[in-house]
DNA sequence: GACGGTATGAAACATATGTTTCACAGAACT
DNA sequence: AGTTCTGTGAAACATATGTTTCATACCGTC
């Protein structure tokens, strides 16, 4: 019943006196405590090479009540680890939440630290090759059609932004313009749109992708949450969670891919679009935009 | 049949088409796959709160020959993420986005490194008196201005929008608007301004600061570096770096910024600022803008 | 070689698990 | 109104699970 939660402790403690078997039985749990988290004591049994009554002798022997004390333990390091990669970016970026200083800036910390959890998370559920296929989509499209209400409005409008400085043929679908309609009733096969949306969900938005994808164009939908009603009508989708602190959810994550999209584009293109980026810079300068 | 090997692809495939203690169920899994992954189907059934056949049900709903195969996949997430969790911290941590390695390694990767050292720069060395300061002064304003043009402005634009939400003295000053002039001769000594420019500096912002100051104005500048020309007329200032891979600067940490003052703000306003929020919302849901 | 003692796995056991069946409630349609 | 159809959970079911029992193999000591 005593002893440390981690597994590796439990084990190191009581090895030497454990019998062949169990020993065998404990080598296999440190080397993947997933399994038995996972898998059922037989299953694990056969795949340590071990029969059944051995784990749960082992199990006793660790101290446990029964084998299910020593699966829950397996289980909480799984959380721990699942846990680890918010902290570790935060430990990276040498945040300490608990100090002293922490105490005095926590509002701005907290809001940080939520931000790296997000961008975490999302690099690391991101699918890559999925990611590529969609800057493919992009770079390929005869026109690109962006759509997006509300909050999620501004991300659509800065990447048009964005697009405009190295590409001619992205075109805004904003709800106020009148030309919503026309400009929809264009699209084909040949374009993409991309769409953007975020809790709570613009049902302008989601009719919008579908109207596109009725008409055979490839949507790309930009949202938040997998149970978000873009995912039935897009065809490819990128997820970038808005944790948050507070009640307005960040879109941090958000802009952060949409940045890391109009990269990859912009990369694909290569040199021509150098010189366009200049141009217009230039272009902007010569009218005294600029400082 | 078998889509994606990613449950969160799986049930953003089918969720539409779920009926709702199907949905409910989903969503269970969506949040806590590693439930599914670690205990029985009665112990997530009782945690979603959904009898022990929904599962079942759902699993077939998910293309799964039987629930084992949707657990299986649970369980490849969490190998997946114990994997990729190192490599991916490992690889974030140690690049160097000059090398020839950081050439290697794929976009998202190198954007979300740059992305987290300037959160984490920003948090470091902003100076946290002086943005409660900065904080104080806006709740207090009589009026506040927000200025800012080029890839600024959607920023600009975003803020007023969260304003909007929870208060009606917040006014966007928008460079295609013919009533600049008229807005800014009227800012004075109880207004603040809020100004967003990154560089190239518009030449157009740091004029419409300067005359904000004349006034009397406080003037609260948010840019990329000491070397902006906005901090000779500022008031105050608040420092985001904008280092990216690409040649457009990552607008990450101003965002960050952005929502950590007006949650601050939100904050400081307490209990009626939510009801307004709330009747925002209910105003658009009444409206059919949501889902 | 015979005797305690321990370690081990096959089989038996009670129990929990995942699935199927079935009855019923409510919506959709005629 | 009646009728189909779909969604849902309680109960029944066959099966897999974790544990215990028990027979056997093994080791050291007398």
């Amino acid at each position: 019943m005593q002893g440390s939660s981690l597994i590796q402790a439990r084990i190191a403690r009581r090895y030497d006196a454990l019998s062949p078997q169990l020993q065998k039985a404990a080598r296999f749990i440190l080397e993947s405590p997933d399994e038995v988290a996972t898998r059922s004591l037989r299953q694990v049994a056969q795949s340590a090479g071990v029969a059944p009554p051995t784990l749960s002798r082992l199990a006793r022997a660790l101290d446990c009540e029964r084998y299910e004390a020593l699966r829950e333990i397996c289980r909480q390091d799984i959380k721990r680890r699942s846990r680890s990669l918010a902290e570790k970016t935060r430990s990276l970026q040498a945040l300490d939440l608990e100090s002293d200083e922490a105490e005095r800036q926590p509002y701005l910390l907290r809001q940080t630290h939520a931000a790296l959890g997000s961008l975490g998370a999302m690099a690391q559920d991101i699918d890559v090759p999925e990611l590529r296929a969609a800057v493919d989509r992009l770079s390929a499209a005869e026109r690109v059609l962006l759509i997006g209400t509300m909050s999620s409005g501004f991300f659509v409008q800065y990447m048009g932004y964005m697009a405009a400085m190295a590409f001619d043929n992205w075109h805004l679908v904003l709800d106020q313009a009148e030309g919503v309609a026309s400009r929809l009733a264009q699209a084909g096969p040949a374009d993409v749109a991309v769409v953007i949306s975020h809790a709570p969900y613009a049902r302008r938005s989601v009719d919008a992708a579908r109207l596109c994808r009725l008409a055979g164009t490839y949507v790309l939908a930009i949202t938040d949450s997998a149970a978000s009603p873009l995912l039935g009508v897009a065809s490819a989708h990128l997820l970038a969670p808005t944790d948050s602190p507070q009640f307005f959810p960040s879109h941090v994550a958000t802009l952060n891919l949409i940045e890391s999209i109009m990269g990859m584009l912009v990369r694909r293109a290569h040199p021509a679009i150098g010189d366009r980026v200049a141009a217009v810079e230039a272009a902007n300068r010569s009218l005294g935009e600029y400082w």
